[in-house]
RNA sequence: CGCGGGGUGGAGCAGCCUGGUAGCUCGUUGGGCUCAUAACCCAAAGGUCGUCAGUUCAAAUCUGGCCCCCGCAA
């Protein structure tokens, strides 16, 4: 017999975990954020979940606050095995973790207890480690302080961008979510405590982390370009009104090409002169633009007004 | 009605204000030079200038509508 599960979740990271469970159980209803203005023209757009559950045909349900008493009493209708919530959005309280039959799951994504918090893939890259991962926990009202019940990980390549890993670690935790609901069931997971000496907060991201500061380290502003891709992204504006955002780039071999905060030109390769070393823009997007390759961006401005080296505004 | 930039040979751009022979850097193809090359030299192919209509002797260029792309903001 099918599980009976509630799914809660918002953006896309969350949909292949509810793909499967569309798929692997059976799915009584969907709670996501309410539609927001977003995009050109501030239009009403559903959420990727949204859009997911009504093309499968399931009731989807927007509440502000799914906690207030009378979605409580809704939900408790259900009489659901679990509530499955990944990236929903809302903090959950007791009287809603207690519905279900078996419990709330939540699908995180970082090797809890380090990285609770809002942007763990972010934080994870950012901080330079070497690895991450996916963590299946019971819900409590401490927020991703839950008891483990099942984590897989992956290693961080130099290649890697919050994009890549964002989408790795959203199939990862499709693929963890059956086994672990399976594994509540039968009770051959044995939940695993959170540590509270190695826990790490990985806080909300702003706008304002795009600004590179060109007196840092190559390595740390390698490490911004790519836990900031594609969001919030990574900003340089020149004295001279270049405005560009750097969607890739390597350390150069190069080591010093002009004065920290210098981006130069050299031998077909745009450089960002960084504190201890030089930073090759590999791929780049001006404002109002399609983002592109450096040389293509280096074959246009041979005919427009523009010369380096410039200085980046700090 | 949120603000703004843009659609020109395969790519990235200039030209538009001050209408009148299609430009630049690169790529592609052929040839040359070289021990050799992603280097250099020569040559060629490739565009109804997003689309529809208007103004004009004449529109990439001026006017209006439509389609598409993108930055900000959320």
């Amino acid at each position: 017999m099918k599980l009976k599960v509630v799914f809660m979740g918002t953006p896309e990271f969350a949909v292949p975990t509810l793909k499967k469970l569309l798929h692997e159980a059976e799915v009584v209803a969907v709670y996501t954020q309410p539609d927001k203005p977003v995009g050109r023209g501030l239009q009403m757009q559903p959420s990727p979940v949204k859009r997911v559950a009504l093309e499968a045909g399931i009731p989807v349900f927007t509440p502000e606050k799914v906690s207030l008493p009378e979605e409580v009493e809704k939900l408790k209708t259900y009489h659901a095995d679990f509530f499955v919530i990944v990236a929903y959005g809302q903090i959950l309280k007791l009287p809603v973790i207690e519905t279900p039959k078996y419990g709330c799951i939540n699908i995180h994504s970082s090797l809890l207890p380090r990285w609770r918090g809002a942007a763990p893939i972010h934080s994870a890259l950012l901080s330079g480690d070497e690895e991450t991962g996916i963590t299946t926990m019971r819900i409590v009202p401490k927020l991703d302080a839950g008891d483990m019940l099942m984590q897989a990980k992956t290693k961080i390549t130099p290649d890697d961008t919050a994009q890549s890993l964002h989408d790795r670690l959203s199939l990862m935790g499709a693929d963890l979510i059956i086994p672990t609901l399976q594994g509540i069931i039968d009770g051959s997971i044995r939940p695993v405590i959170q540590d509270e000496s190695l826990v790490t907060y990985a806080h909300k991201l702003t706008k304002e982390m795009e600004a590179v500061n060109p007196h840092k380290t190559v390595k740390e502003i390698d490490l911004q370009v790519r836990a900031l891709n594609p969001w919030p992204g990574t900003r340089i504006e020149t004295t001279e009104g270049l405005k560009l955002k750097i969607k890739t780039g390597k350390p150069s071999a190069k080591k010093n090409v002009g004065t920290a905060g210098q981006l130069v030109v050299e031998m077909n390769a745009l450089l960002l002169q960084c504190a201890d070393g030089a930073y090759e823009i590999t791929g780049l997007q001006e404002e109002g633009k399609k983002a592109v390759p450096t040389a293509d961006f280096l074959n246009g401005i041979k005919n427009r007004n523009l010369s380096f080296p410039q200085e980046v505004k700090a």
